[in-house]
Parts: C-alpha cells; structure tokens; sequence
DNA sequence: TAGATTGTTAATCGATTAACAATC
DNA sequence: TAGATTGTTAATCGATTAACAATC
C-alpha cells in the first residue's frame, strides 16, 4: 500500500491497535471490524478506522480487516520488523530497569551497549556490555549507532547529548528530567514522567473538590 | 489569582518551563521574559506568553515575570506544594526503579507502600515497604490512597487494576503495555515506552532514506 | 519619547467528529 | 434485499499562531 504523511497524533496510537490485536491472538475470528476495536479500546470508531487506513490496504465492508494481516501492517509501519541499533548512557537505577526489560526486542529497539562513568566490569547487566564513558567516542567508530538513551542525571545530559551528537547520532530517547538543546534535524523524544504527574495529580485535585 | 479552566496541553508544557526555571537559580536577574523562555526552550513565545497567563497573575512589561514568584505559582498550580500519596504494584525491575528514584519527591508524590505477588520482607527498597499482594485491602483500609502506580506484567494488569479501584483508587498511573478498562471517573495516565519508541522510529526511518 | 514586553482579540491550522455514499 | 461495515467528504472543535493595542 502507499505511504502516506502520517500525523504524530496518530502515530502515537498505532502501537495501542497492535498492542490490542496481538492479545486476541487464538480467538475464533480472524477478521476485527474497526467498530469492535474502537469499543474495546474506548476510542471513536470513525478515528480507529481512519488510523488504519493510514497503514493497511483496506478492510472489507461487514466483515472488518483480517488481523493478522494488520498485525503486520502495523508492525511493518513502525518499523518493528527491521531492529534498530541504540546505545544507552547512564547505568544507574533507571538505566538498568531499561536494560534488563526484555520488552523493547518485540518493538524491533536492540540495545547495543551501555556506557557509565563508573566502570563496571562485572555489571554485565543481561547481556549488555556496559563500558566506561572515555570509550563511546571509539565504540560509535566502530559501530553505526543512530539512535541513543539517555539515562543520566539532569546535569549531565546536555554534555552528554553533545557527546552523542558529535557522534552522529540522530534521535535521543532521554529520560532525564531536563530540556536538552539540539540541532534541527536531530529528533528528542522526552520520557517526561513529570508532565504524565501534571495531568495525574490535576485529575485527583479536581476529583477532591467534588 | 483566578483560576481559569486548563487545557492539557497546557498543562503538559507547565512543568518544562518550571524545569527550566529552576536551573536558572543563582543568575543576576530576578526577572524573565516570556520571550527569554521561548528561546531557551525553543518554543513560540506567545504559546510560553498564553501559557503562563493561566498561571501567573501577570507579568510587568518591559522587565518579564519575577522568576522565584513564577516558579511558586507553577509548582502550586501543579499541586508540588501538598504531597500526594500513592501505592505502587508490582516492585520488579521497573517497579524498584521507581521506588528508588528520589526525585518524585519534588513533585509531590509519596510512595507510601509497593506490593507484589512475592513477599519480600528483605527487600525493603529505600525506605518503602514491600507487602505482599494479598494484604492490598487491608492497607487501603487503614490508609486513605488515590493514586496507583502498575508496574506488573501486562497480563496481571487489568487484574491488579481492577482489585485498586475496588480499593478506592482514583488516578493510575500505568507502565504496563496494555489498555486498561476503567470506569469513567477512573484517570489512567499510561507511560507508554512503545508510544515514544514509535515517534523515534518513524523519525529514524525518515532520515535514513534522505 | 521610544522600545521592549505584556496580554488580548482575530485568523489559521490541524485534528476529531459527524454525515453520507459505497460495498459486500 | 437488508444491514453491517467501510471509506470519504464536510462540519466542528480546539489549539496554535499572528496581529495589535496597552503598558511601563
């Protein structure tokens, strides 16, 4: 199917489909009706179908889309099929919950490598090699990285992004708490746990009030 | 001053500027301009303007809004002056992560408790208590909490959801991949690593094929 | 006064929702 | 055929941006 521009706004839903229809995984049909998937993810139907007209070639009127083969639409839009190589920075607490989460090989994300100041030979965390900080610039010689996590404290995450960007590195998941400053063409995706509070904690402000 | 009904974009953007802010502790000027703000954090200086409109009572034309005044306004905005107490389930990897991570405390939140489904007395994570899952109940009974934090495998979240707001639990906050069923009072914030990991990729994708 | 900055009112933009025609 | 479901075109909604008047 051709590709179309897709808005961030519905890429961010995509991963919630799949994630869906991966659950349903031995169930009798093989067909899902963008109305049942809207109902059970408590979405618009209108929204579930327009977003996956954005990926896959069409469903059949009365009967829905075969799911398997939205399974892999999906995943093959989100590039789950090809892995993508990452280092991460930071192998504190954060850093190692990351490391040691077995998850992110489904989502086609490979980590590589980690780097810590303290050399830590022995943390070997789950396979992933973690090396002192003084090697990143002759690691990123030696293998094309495009992509980084930062899992560092907030006062060190500018140094370390600049480090990263001299490297070649194109897009940075960072975790730190802090706004980082980049080129144009380098993509930060913020895993901001304070804005995800902001909007918990207004919730629980305004129920307290009622 | 009044406060205004608010946008969660709005709401999203409050806690970078607050950040941001911060940072700014020990510099010559007690005063910044929305401009000044813009800038820094790369962003419109009428949005940071509207923005902090919501918030502030105003700043002085010419001279910007008394920093120290700006940052109170926004952490009392946000609720970082009265602590909300929260309960977290599931203390694996991810979950002792977050139980570690001091820094929740700056935004008010207080992790009174963590369960799961082994009891460990031994591992008394910083300072937070670990129960076993089936004394959930009886805590709730003796605690008044609103907020949860899931940190369990996707196939036990729902499960474990449901049991909270039996409890009496308002907001959660979800780290686990899965959509969860909740009534329409319910609050579920999910943390969604497959999320930010699909707007990097795509990004990826886009820039390898230039 | 002139200029920087604020706050407001209007215009634009994008995304969501509603209405409807097409299809099996 | 009738009904469920798709996909498209138009309307609505909300958020961002632009233009401008007010202020120190």
């Amino acid at each position: 199917m051709e590709r179309k521009e897709i808005s961030k706004s519905v890429l961010k839903r995509l991963p919630g489909y799949l994630a869906y229809l991966k659950t349903l995984n031995d169930t009798a049909s093989p067909y899902i009706s963008a109305t049942a998937l809207a109902n059970a993810l408590g979405m618009g139907e209108v929204q579930v179908r327009k977003d996956l007209a954005m990926v896959s070639d069409g469903g059949r009127p009365k009967i829905g889309y075969k799911r398997l083969a939205l399974i892999d639409d999906i995943e093959q839009f989100l590039g789950y099929d090809n892995t993508t190589d990452a280092v991460l920075i930071g192998a504190g607490k954060l850093g190692q919950a990351l490391l040691g989460y077995s998850g992110f090989e489904a989502y086609g994300l490979n980590i590589l490598a980690a780097f810590d100041v303290k050399p830590m030979a022995e943390k070997c965390e789950e396979g992933t090699p973690i090396y002192p900080m003084d090697q990143l610039e002759s690691f990123f010689k030696a293998n094309k990285v495009l992509m980084a996590i930062i899992t560092v404290p907030a006062v060190y995450a500018q140094e370390v992004c600049d480090r990263l960007i001299a490297c070649g590195i194109k897009a940075i998941w960072n975790f730190a708490p802090t706004h980082l400053e980049v080129p144009a063409n380098i993509l930060v995706q913020n895993e901001n746990m304070a804005t995800s509070l902001a909007v918990l904690s207004m919730h629980l402000q305004a129920q307290i009030k009622k």
